[in-house]
DNA sequence: CACTTTTTTAGAATCATTATAAAGTAGACT
DNA sequence: AGTCTACTTTATAATGATTCTAAAAAAGTG
């Protein structure tokens, strides 16, 4: 199985739980955006079975800091994860309250010109949003 | 009052409660980021009572609404707002775990060339995480 | 297999936020 | 000032996402 490696390398055991949420998210054509609990329903959905939710948090917090996901910097009561883990931003449509990806190739360079003693730039993103 | 016109206007009624929080938010140097319990401490000591946390949290979504303040879009389980309602965008430094705004014009013109049918774009936010 | 460490799990605990509904207040009109 | 109505405040309860707990299960090692 191709995770097994992949989890390894991180130090992590590749657990059948931990297998199978790689599937769900990774073995997909297109990339996508998900809470928590959307993901707990998918993985019940896909795989008829549910893994429990405390495991789909640990899981998902593992794969965040590996940098296998990313979270959205977005205001809800939710977190939102992305399984698009390159370099891009989001618009946040208001009204249908949905992300969608805008690729770092849609956004002009962003420079940033102030500076901050002894820190580094880590990640730049940005939020669009969107009404009618 | 100064800021009886103002919630007038807004059609929020100038009441004891509201105005002393536009003091505690507004009558300030400089502008600030704060949390919904930030704010609720910030009165009791500024002003020597308290205002119940309902009314705290329904003024702030009250000023937000009206364009008084801005939530700052950032993971977090707090939420929170700015009194600076002006275009700009923020570092967020992850060790210290610390919001510093970031001046439009020290963020070179942000260019957005996808475009979503039959949408607008409301807002344009940039956070710019910081590391050591 | 025996042993240690990590992981999973259900359920409880936490904590920010929102809802409720009763008491208080503002504004308008006499 | 008094009356009326709609809006506000308030304490408290309810909600709901997330984290914690500690016991059972599984993984890795020899």
């Amino acid at each position: 199985m191709k995770y097994i490696e992949k989890l390894r390398n991180s130090g992590l055991r590749p657990t059948k739980q931990r297998l199978q949420i790689c599937e769900v998210l990774f073995d997909t054509e297109t990339t996508f955006h998900f809470t928590i609990n959307d993901l707990a329903n998918k993985i019940k959905r896909q795989l008829n079975h549910k893994i429990s939710l405390a495991t789909v948090y640990n899981t998902v917090h593992a794969f965040e800091k590996k940098g296998y996901l990313k979270q959205i910097p977005i205001n809800s009561n939710q977190t939102y994860f992305d399984t698009n883990i390159s370099d891009h931003h989001h618009f946040y449509d208001l009204k249908e309250e949905k992300l969608i990806d805008l690729e770092n190739s849609d956004v002009g360079p962003i420079k940033i010109l102030k500076k901050i003693g002894g820190k580094k730039i880590k990640s730049v993103e940005v939020l669009v949003k969107l009404e009618d």
